[in-house]
DNA sequence: CTTGGATGAGACAAGAATGTCTCATGCGCG
DNA sequence: CGCGCATGAGACATTCTTGTCTCATCCAAG
């Protein structure tokens, strides 16, 4: 009353206050809810009222990450040519969630039996298809199962994205690495 | 006094405990201690008289991951014969500790900036000498940088952890999946 | 048999995180 | 200008985990 602060009253965004969150449990991923409202710029009341609890956060969080999966999918045509460059389109167009994967990753062990995994098997759905029309064309070899091809992709981009998060490799280099071990592996060849 | 109880008093075995901690933890990391000690088949006291808090528990798994990861270096001889052969030695002994190192690896986030790494530096040491080797060799491709082939690595054994404890690969085609991929890709070809 | 050591069970306080509440402030809108 | 709405700040109780403690019980060594 009697004193004249000036607050910043920050209005609220529901995309950006999910994104800042999506950064900061990226790398810490037991962070409190009132360090996911400083990271995003609001209150922990305003937090609470949009996101009844921290599971609330992290549904909000598993639905954002599902969300641009699909869009990652969509946009990389995956049913349009050769397989390889459809890959390579995939990756380089889910890069930018890596981050918010690897912490949706590392949670899932939460969700044990409970619901919600639809999104996901809609995207495993898709990977299959993707690596199975590769086999059948002749592309894949056919002594890597589709459901392996899938876990060894996310397992790639997830380590990845930690993997530039901490500095080991450098962000520029994300797509290229995948993608190259992902299709030809390590060994040196004269290979296509 | 009164009460002619028979209680079954466990003898303390830290190697036990430890590897029920880890079976517990890698299934859900946020496991309490009390639940740990109960997975271990000890009481809650006697677990914190020999650990003295969380921190302490988790310090000595990551010292038995660093210990079995060494291990499983040296059984792999990686010095001895191709690379591809060492590999392939190597993923086959580390896959009994791909459980605790997926724990440890969602964990290895919350040590940032601490000490306890110059163990993990000493692995990553001798993988890199060992992709380097190859390199040198004429044996793996040049493109793919040693730093990558390790951080790969451990992306696909940890990620091939969790879909062998989900049920999404066996158990037994683990160390199949992870070396044919990391050296021969998952393209289709003529090759060696 | 007796004694010392280690365990199991449980009580207890301290601390952290959560969920809920109230109140004052700032901003947009009529 | 005045009003309503959403926010920020903070207090508060609740819950969960942790760390510490005590005591009874069991086992093995002497």
């Amino acid at each position: 009353m009697s004193h004249a602060r000036y607050l910043c009253l920050m209005p609220f965004d529901r995309d950006r206050v999910l994104r800042g969150a999506a950064a900061l449990l990226a790398r810490k991923s037991t962070a409190t809810m009132d360090e996911v409202a400083k990271a995003a710029g609001i209150s922990r009341a305003t937090l609470h009222r949009h996101f009844a609890g921290r599971d609330v956060l992290v549904r909000a969080l598993e639905a954002l990450g599902i969300e641009e999966c699909e869009a990652a999918l969509d946009a990389a045509r995956l049913d349009e040519g050769p397989v390889r460059d459809a890959l390579r389109r995939l990756v380089r167009e889910i890069e930018p969630a890596a981050g918010l994967l690897s912490f949706l990753y590392s949670e899932n062990q939460l969700f044990e039996g409970e619901g919600q995994n639809e999104g996901w098997e809609r995207i495993d759905a898709r990977l299959v298809a993707l690596f199975r029309r590769g086999q059948e064309s002749g592309e894949l070899r056919i002594d890597l199962t589709p459901a392996w091809l899938t876990e060894a992709l996310f397992g790639l981009v997830v380590s990845g994205g930690w993997a530039v998060l901490d500095g080991r490799v450098a962000a520029k280099d994300f797509p290229f690495m995948i993608t190259e071990l992902l299709l030809g592996g390590a060994l040196r060849r004269e290979g296509p």
